[in-house]
DNA sequence: AAAAAATAGTTGACATATCAACTATCAATA
DNA sequence: TATTGATAGTTGATATGTCAACTATTTTTT
């Protein structure tokens, strides 16, 4: 059952019209990641992890890897607890700092993530072939400035939302 | 700490790219959204469970729901259940369909959306600010046009995985 | 150097998401 | 109509994500 994000709410702002098809489009995509995954045995979120850990091209420590897939500290424990017991990462000790663990991929880790990449990379083909080569930079263009706007807003956000709560009234 | 998904991966296939984008920053909305409504005591899926069950203007029944918020069925008797306790909506029994359960908006859960809507059409309008009324409509055009292809995308995959389904089955 | 602040990681409580298996009910059809 | 199949919802196992509180270590200040 098809069924766009403009189908069950009308908009009359384009700006949220906008923005809910970017959000629409992140639950869409994650769904598609997890089914695709799933077939090659990691998560998504490990996949990314294993990524983020073979671009680096150094062992991380587990804030580093939060700060890269945009989790909390606190959700590494787990996933690399998870990805440890699979044999794809291993902690090892930080010779200077004892508070640290170092992350990084064993041969079994990379064997994974070579084995998953080019049917992703095919997945991604796919996915965007209705597109243009001008579209793609657009989009990317578009999501970058999105991006830093969200960046600004967040940080806005704890200073003002005392202020903020009183005068919102939208035009939509 | 700012970080661009393109200064952690550098990008070689400007689809790839695109579609990274996509995903990034539907993860920051995630964020900014759990963020802001974390302050106004909803969490973002039972906001959005509230819009849902507004704009469709009858009661729903959990899958509909589901449907809706591009989350799985199970998933709606935990929501349902903690909406339920916080006062906000109520489950009826349906004439006709002792299956079902009808959802429906309490007049606290109305009070809620209410409150917590003008708040939330200022920060999407602070989000998008950036963003001229082409790029509004440009950004709404791509996105619609990428829900058709992962949709596209996931009903081949469903093809596939049956298919090997079936050789699995042939194999036994 | 001693006290205070910042940092890394873990833990625990909770919300959200998936799937598979199960129950109850309704619908289709042989 | 009696079987069979589809549908709605719940439950339980597992993974992911958040935050707050805590421990153990640095680092900074005084």
């Amino acid at each position: 059952m098809k069924q766009h994000y403009n189908e069950i709410n009308r908009f009359e702002n384009p700006a949220h019209e906008a923005l809910m098809g970017v959000w629409w489009s992140g639950l869409m995509l994650k769904r598609a990641a997890r089914a695709f995954f799933r077939a090659h045995d990691v998560s998504d979120t490990q996949f990314n992890a294993l990524v983020v850990l073979k671009v680096a091209g150094r062992p991380l420590s587990q804030r580093e890897m939060g700060e890269r897939l945009l989790v909390d500290k606190s959700d590494l424990t787990g996933l690399v607890d998870r990805m440890e017991k699979a044999g794809l990462v291993e902690r090892r000790a930080v010779a200077g700092d004892r508070r640290r663990n170092a992350v990084s991929l064993t041969d079994a880790g990379r064997a994974a993530l070579a084995r998953t990449e080019s049917d992703y990379v095919a997945l991604v083909t796919q996915a965007m072939a209705p597109f243009t080569r001008g579209e793609n930079s657009t989009l990317t263009r578009l999501m970058l400035k999105l991006h830093d706007s969200l960046d600004a807003v967040s940080h806005t956000e704890d200073a003002e939302s005392e202020t903020h709560a009183e005068f919102a009234k939208g035009a939509e």
